[in-house]
DNA sequence: TTGAAAGCGCTAACAA
DNA sequence: TTGTTAGCGCTTTCAA
């Protein structure tokens, strides 16, 4: 690889100055056809290939956006045959997420580049990324608040999922989900529709803002019908997975007195273990007892019972991050800081009874 | 948002010169302790964010890696509804390169950038791809070979799946699948042991490479078996969904003839499709027709019967793609084409009789 | 350990 | 329609 051509490569050898050569990439119509032609021709001949760098420095825009999320599923084993599938699920979550703003990226001429954060630092992947696009989104939780403030003073920031983190980041534009009035209908739907009453929630990591919205509004809905219940969930289980989830039915079923009629968990993949967990202890579901998930994984829908579940718009998440940056870009420049909650709906299937 | 501070504003407001300022960032042990704190705070202060244009530009490097795929999947529908299923599964092959790539980009202290590529022109997204990037992936036939034998003259290109595309591009890394062998082991598993011997094979796009090397697997397989075999599939299927297996099982199946022992589809997709159009008619997999896919993905495990199938590495070849990129800007600059060709591994499950 | 100065390759006025 | 000319914000010798 020889050192690369550059405008002023191209404009000699077809003879015009660089001016022009800039022309016939940014806007083609402003340069006579022939003169157009002589300059792609002495492009091609040369193999020059625009730099973004000094296109994106000249001109204070990359066209690209960007997306952080958290470095999590990388511990030790990279390749778990044994746990393939909690793997492809596990996936979807940040990768349902990159492919709508992939998409919605796309509809609006950019491109787009992610990035896991590893630590934070002068030299964080976070900064590498804030540098190199014109706005981007990040994943709640994955970046110091102190970083972000600097960053988001620069350029537009949106956050995706969880609440607004702190007093110093409510200037953010940020989406999330309505867990609350997710897990509380779903709740509602195991206690009015089926007569439910004996209930547990399984919730997860405990400082995951989703984990405790899900949890309050499950809590809401067993107050609201008189359901006596604890101000923590039930179980908290580390890790969220398949595993854990077969672990937390174990211990439910072990811990004795009066007996469960429904599990409620926190996600789909415990949910899904705990299914793998009764059906080989021998308790039928949804006879002898109702599960529910949380997300609405691809997975969710094919266990059998089929997973009752609320369903999370990841995908569109991602797009509505997009929509929002390119809004901030444009007309919407110093507006108040715009807050969406994505509607959720309940995924009536077979493991609740439905 | 004021116009971005830059390394002068810092150097000015922390009493050094832009150049240790740029120090501190790049190189932070050659600064005094002392010095590198004040640069900081000025920095924090001020909302400094490094250009990552400028940067690059200066440089001659990014630190980015780009993949650049198909832009299928966009077709009129955004949310078919009664389609999810086939939507999840038909993200996960260019899902999984990405996931392949990120990680190991990200272990290699890489960002990823991707986009999907839209028409060419001098302004196609690959452009804006290739100009803002260290080197990158494509996906086979997602790029004009023309313009991509331009870019590929200035920095590493390697193309994923899909076989050498002309003569032209031959000097490029490249990797692929070994989907000849894995469809030649896989149909030999269905003839020698499960002694199978009316097979059909179901196609998809004519001109899809992967699809021929399938094919050509097959047929070598049933050829050396004795078993006569036509020249073309069976069938050939233009989508490639659910949907068109449903239709290509039932076609089979109204072929009249001798009837079949087993139906092999081009990949997961058409033979789950397969399975519902089997199932609603009344035959059953595998007791009256065995039943094959190629890909696993997924939903190729969790349909019953489970689909024996052929399980493709697309995270890994996304990681070998980084690793091939890496060495390219390293060490390996100027030697010879890579050609990697991945092994498959032949899943057997329910769906052929084991 | 720090500073001065020369670009990196392009865009965008402004002129012609 | 085309050319001239400043930068864009950073890295990087080379000196000090």
């Amino acid at each position: 690889m020889s050192s690369a051509p550059t405008v002023y490569d191209v404009a000699e050898q077809s003879g015009v100055s660089i001016a022009t050569v800039s022309r016939v990439y940014r806007n083609p119509d402003s340069v006579r056809q022939q003169t157009r032609d002589r300059v792609l021709a002495a492009a091609r001949e040369l193999g020059y290939v625009p730099s973004g760098n000094a296109r994106g420095l000249a001109s204070r825009s990359t066209g690209v956006l960007g997306l952080c999320f958290p470095d999590y599923a990388d511990p030790a084993t990279e390749a778990e045959a044994g746990d393939e599938a909690d793997d492809d699920a596990a996936m979807l979550y940040s990768d349902q997420i990159i492919r709508g703003m992939e998409r919605a990226a796309r509809r609006h001429g950019y491109a787009l580049l992610i990035a896991a954060s590893l630590k934070g630092g002068p030299e964080s992947l976070v900064a590498k990324v804030a540098g190199r696009v014109d706005g981007f989104a990040v994943l709640a939780r994955t970046v110091p608040t102190e970083e972000l403030e600097v960053i988001s003073r620069r350029l537009p920031v949106v956050m995706l999922a969880g609440p607004r983190e702190s007093d110093q980041l409510d200037h953010l534009d940020h989406i999330e989900v309505a867990n609350a009035d997710g897990q509380r209908e779903l709740t509602r739907h195991l206690v009015e529709d089926h007569g439910l009453r004996r209930l547990a929630f399984v919730g997860g990591e405990e400082y995951s803002p989703d984990v405790r919205a899900r949890f309050a509004g499950y809590r809401e809905a067993c107050l609201a019908a008189g359901i006596p219940v604890r101000e923590e969930p039930d179980l908290q289980a580390p890790l969220m997975t398949q595993a854990e989830g077969s672990r937390a039915a174990d211990a439910l079923l072990d811990r004795g007195g009066e007996p469960l009629e429904a599990m409620l968990f926190a996600n789909d993949q415990m949910a899904v273990g705990a299914l793998h967990a009764l059906e080989r202890r021998g308790v039928r579901v949804p006879e002898d007892m109702a599960v529910t998930g949380f997300d609405g994984i691809p997975l969710s829908r094919l266990v059998r019972p089929a997973l009752t579940t609320v369903r999370q718009p990841m995908r569109r998440m991602g797009e509505e991050a997009v929509d929002l940056l390119v809004q901030r870009l444009g007309a919407g420049r110093g507006g108040e800081p715009v807050s969406l909650m994505l509607p959720v709906n309940v995924a009536r299937r077979g493991s609740c009874g439905c």
